[in-house]
DNA sequence: GGAACTATCGCATATATATGCGAATAGGAG
DNA sequence: CTCCTATTCGCATATATATGCGATAGTTCC
């Protein structure tokens, strides 16, 4: 038998939390190291009685979950603590912003007590649980910022160079700087990315660059 | 009972595909409806006896998994088939890739056939199963693109309408005339998002409006 | 050897952008 | 009533971009 890994509750609904606790210390692999209805609390005392994992509600009031997220995971103290979002809804934003935050695990609150179990286990060793319904709005989000490579743009080593230079916002002059060609040169490649591309401004090339991740 | 939910898998490993067929006709909430050793047999054949789900193994020699979803789902006889997508691998962009061509699940190969047979379900219930260890990866991705907003970063409704434009790739004066102002006032609201962008040039301002989710 | 292609550079010019320095009106908060 | 913000507009000017129409040198292919 393993040590219990350690599980923080953060939750402001009494009967949620007190079940979360109950179902964590009913297992022998699990031990509730503390339980909090607001994030204020536990980042108090959660920089000194550092758990493994920590279920956070995403819906507390005052400080969110993801504020609250965020911050712990920001500090050195508490940058390790694997953080799985509990919630009712499956806002993609949300669910984006949690990522951000540094969240580790997405889970929905109607999630089955041997779901939650998995997850806290998945996270520790490296994964990332998530309810299908909430990756089904990821994948949704995706499809919102990437397209599929079109295997007609085709940019060469020169090329690609030179548009990094243009999503990263220098001027000709700055490209040709960093490559050691003439701010003509960096012209003609950039006539040719446009070309391949099928834009005729900075800008909108950029866009489509990030779109069909060329950079 | 209900009727079993029909599904298709597409595997070159015999023995694993033929572990994947009988586990679903083991089940009677499942009939495999059909086997296929590579994507252009499956192709050919899926158009007619069409499946409610597919297994799809991502390595196919030939066409491959990806290719192979994406010809599926543009096809408007086979567009409603959800497609899982098996791999052994964890390669980011892969996942991107199947996740752009239309897949509506990416399980390891490694995932024990109760999970395969909850994925299954789950796909048919709308969801989006995914290993926790290929989350993490659509995580990082996710991570790369996007930056938690910037709470100093407040655009008004009109700065907004002209970031969008900035994006879109009009012009100052395609701006001022879609939302009939001048080409003056245009600049005056591109000074502003300039300044609350930190930015001074178009393209800048595009990348940071994209990263922050401001369009 | 010539055709085709790539990588490099030059010059001219018409637009587009970036920015400095204004200003007027209207509405909301204190 | 005053301060602040949002919204609108103008003019001048210095850069930056977009694009047309070239050129030269080196490679590869046949």
């Amino acid at each position: 038998m393993s040590i219990p890994i350690r599980v923080a509750v953060v939750e402001d609904n009494k009967l949620f939390r007190e079940g979360l606790q109950s179902l964590l210390n009913f297992s022998p692999d699990f031990e509730c190291s503390g339980d909090f209805d607001s994030g204020a609390v536990a980042l108090a005392t959660l920089s000194t009685d550092i758990p493994d994992v920590i279920l956070m509600d995403i819906d507390l009031p005052e400080l969110s979950g993801i504020e609250c997220t965020m911050q712990l995971k920001s500090a050195a103290a508490t940058a390790n603590i694997q953080v799985i979002i509990l919630t009712v809804l499956e806002d993609e934003y949300k669910v984006l912003e949690a990522i951000l935050a540094g969240a580790s695990g997405y889970l929905l609150k109607s999630s089955s007590p041997e779901l939650i179990m998995d997850a806290i286990r998945q996270v520790c060793n490296g994964g990332s649980p998530m309810s299908p319904a909430i990756a089904r709005k990821v994948f949704g989000l995706m499809k919102l910022g990437y397209s599929l490579p079109d295997n007609k743009i085709r940019l060469n080593k020169r090329e690609t160079e030179v548009i990094e230079g243009l999503v990263q916002g220098l001027t000709y002059k700055m490209i040709g700087e960093k490559y050691f060609i003439s701010v003509d040169t960096v012209r003609t490649y950039i006539r040719n990315i446009y070309e391949k591309l099928q834009v005729n401004s900075r800008s909108e090339a950029v866009v489509k660059a990030i779109k069909y991740r060329l950079v």
